[in-house]
DNA sequence: AATGAATGAGCTTTCATTCAT
DNA sequence: AATGAATGAAAGCTCATTCAT
C-alpha cells in the first residue's frame, strides 16, 4: 500500500490512517515508524518538530483527499442532490474499506492533534475549505449563492453526524440512509 | 465546582471533562489528580484498574447527565419538534458552558477510551439507549413507534454533526441553527 | 560513600560530583542514577524538572559545603592571613581527594548547568555569598570592611585561577604555593 | 564576521565561539553549521573524525589567538609589570566583545573537549606554552629566568580567576583591577 | 481511607555520523 | 568538494501503576 512511496509520504499516510485509528495522542511514533518502514531519526529529517508537524501534514493530506472525493462526486451530477448522494455513497465506501472503528477523517483532521500551536485553527481552516468546495459545486448545479452555502452546510453536518452513529453501529448504512433523510 | 462532592464523584466530574477536552490518551492521570484535589495513591481505592474504571464511571456519568438533558428537553413538550428544539438549544447553552473546543460529549463518551476491554461496546449501548430515550419521548408526543426511531436518529444524527461543525467555529450558534434545517 | 543517605540526597551529591567531573551536558542521567542506585522514575518525583531541578540542588549543595569549607578555616585563625592559608590548604586537600580532573566546585557551581532560566543568575549570586562570607571572617578578625572585601576578592580570584592551572597540571601543589603569592 | 573565510575557516570560529559559550557537550554540530552556514555533509570533508577533529581545530586556533594577544600586549612594554597591566586590558576587551557569559578561552580550551583521545593533554601542553611564552617575555625584559616563570604563572593564575569573577559578575572590571591587586 | 515515595516500561526527541549522489 | 537524506543509539522525560506506612 505504501510501496513506491517516498519516506515522507510513507511517513504521511501511515500516520494519517493510524491517528483516524487510534487518536494523536493514541498513537505512538515508534508504531508510525514502523508501519512505514522508516527508522527513527528520518522522521525529523522530514518533520523538524516531530508528531506535530506530521499531523499538520496528514491533516493537509486528508483535505486534499477529501477534496477529490467532493470533485469526483459532483462532477458528473446533474443536481446538487444527485452529487450530495453520490458524495454520501463514496464516503460509505470510503467507512467500509478503513476499519468500521476508525474515526471521521474530517473530524480527525480537525480535533485530533497536539493541543498548543495553531494546529487547531489551521485545521477548522480546511473544514471550511471543504464546506466551501461543496458550496461551488451547488453554485456550478445552479442554487443561489446563499442556498448553495446552506446546503453544503446541512450536507457536512448530517455527514458528520452519519459517520459518528455509523461508527457506533459499526455499519455504513447510516451513511447511505443520509440522502433520504435530508431530501424527503 | 468540585466543592462538597465526595473524593470519587470529584475524581469522576474531573475527569469527563478533562477526557472531553484532551481525549483520554492525552489526559495524564497527574492531571486529573491535580484538578481533583487528590493524591497520588487515592485514585486506587476507589477505581482499583486506575485510568480504564476512571474512564467507565466518566462515561457512565455523562450518559446520566444526557438522559436528564432529554428528559428536561421532552417533559414540557406538546409535540416532538418542540422536544428537539429545546434539546438542541439546551445542548447549545452546554456547548457554551464548556470550552468551546470541548469534544461532543456523546462522541468523548463513545470513542475516546481504553482500547481493550469491552469499553467501546459498553459505551454504543449507552449511546443506543440514548437514541431509545429520544425515541420513546417520540412516542409518547403521538408518533409511530417507526416514525419516532427515524426521527430520533435524524435528530442525534444532525446534533452530532452540528456539535463538530460549532466546534470547528468555536460558535454554538450552528447547534441553534438545527431545528431550522431539520424541520423546514 | 552514599550509604544511608535519602533517594534524594544521594542523587543530589552523585550529581554534584558528576557534573563537576564531565559537566553538566557531559553528565548523563542515566548515569546519575545508576551511580545512586535511583530508578528512572524517582528523579522527577523529587525533582520534577528532571536535570534543571538538579543542577539548581547540586549548586546549594556545593554552596554550602564550600560555606562550611570557609568556616572551618577561618574559625581557629588569628588573622585573615593565617584563615586564608588554612583555606588554600584545606582547598588543595579537596583536589587532592577528587579526581585531578575535576573542575573546581565553584565553577562547576557558576557556569555548568542549563542554559535557560535562572541557574547562573542564582548561582553567581552563591559565588557573591562565598565572598562576602570570606570578608566577613576577614572583619572579625579585625580589617577594615573595604580591605577585607578587597582581600576576600583577591582570595578567591586567586583560588580559581589556581585551581585552573592545578587541574592543567593535575598536581595540588599549585593551590599551596597560593599564600606565598599573595602575601610575600 | 565570518565573510570571505574558507569553509573549514567558518567551522573553526563559529565553534571555538560556541564551545566557549556552551561547552563542548552544550554545542550541537547542528548548531554549528547552521552559524557557520555549511551544510551537514560537509563537515566531514574537513573534519573526517567530525566533532573531534573540529574540537582540535578549534584549541589550535584559540591558542594561536591568545599567543598573539601576549605579544600584541608586552611587544611595547618597557618592563614586566607593564606588559602584564596592557595584556589584562586587552583580554578585559576581549571579554566586553563576546558574550559576557562566555568562558574565559584559556579554560574552554583546556578543558571542555572530548573525552577520550588526547585531547586534556594536549590542551595542557597549549597552556603551558602560553604560560612560556610569558615568562619567555618576562626574560626579554630583564627578569631571571626562575622569577619570570613564577611571575607568568602568577599573572596566569590571577586572569584565570578574574575572568571567573568577571563571568560571574558580567563585567570585565575585574579583569582590569588586577593589575592593582598583583603589583601594589 | 489516605498518602506520597517508588518503579521501570515506554514516550518523543536529539545526536553525531554515514551514505549515495 | 559539496549536498541532504538516512541512520539508530542514546538522550531526557512522562506514564500509569504499586507499595509501604
Amino acid at each position: 500500500m505504501t510501496e513506491g512511496l517516498s519516506t515522507r509520504d510513507r511517513l504521511v499516510t501511515v500516520a494519517a490512517r493510524l491517528f483516524r485509528q487510534k487518536g494523536y495522542h493514541g498513537t505512538g511514533i515508534a508504531e508510525v515508524l514502523a508501519q512505514a518502514g522508516v527508522p527513527k531519526g528520518s522522521l525529523y529529517h522530514h518533520f523538524p518538530k516531530g508528531k506535530e508537524d506530521l499531523a499538520q501534514a496528514a491533516a493537509v493530506w486528508t483535505a486534499g483527499m477529501l477534496d477529490r472525493v467532493v470533485a469526483d462526486a459532483f462532477a458528473p451530477a446533474e443536481d446538487f442532490r444527485a452529487g450530495a448522494t453520490t458524495f454520501c455513497f463514496k464516503l460509505a465506501k470510503l467507512f467500509d474499506l478503513s476499519d468500521s472503528a476508525d474515526s471521521c477523517p474530517i473530524q480527525a483532521l480537525i480535533f485530533d492533534g497536539p493541543e498548543g500551536g495553531d494546529f487547531r485553527a489551521q485545521a477548522a481552516a480546511l473544514f471550511d475549505r471543504l464546506i466551501g468546495a461543496v458550496a461551488a459545486q451547488g453554485v456550478r448545479l445552479g442554487l443561489e449563492p446563499e442556498a448553495a452555502r446552506e446546503a453544503a452546510e446541512t450536507l457536512l453536518i448530517t455527514v458528520e453526524g452519519g459517520w459518528t452513529l455509523a461508527r457506533a453501529r459499526r455499519s455504513s448504512d447510516v451513511l447511505r440512509s443520509i440522502p433520504a433523510r435530508l431530501y424527503r
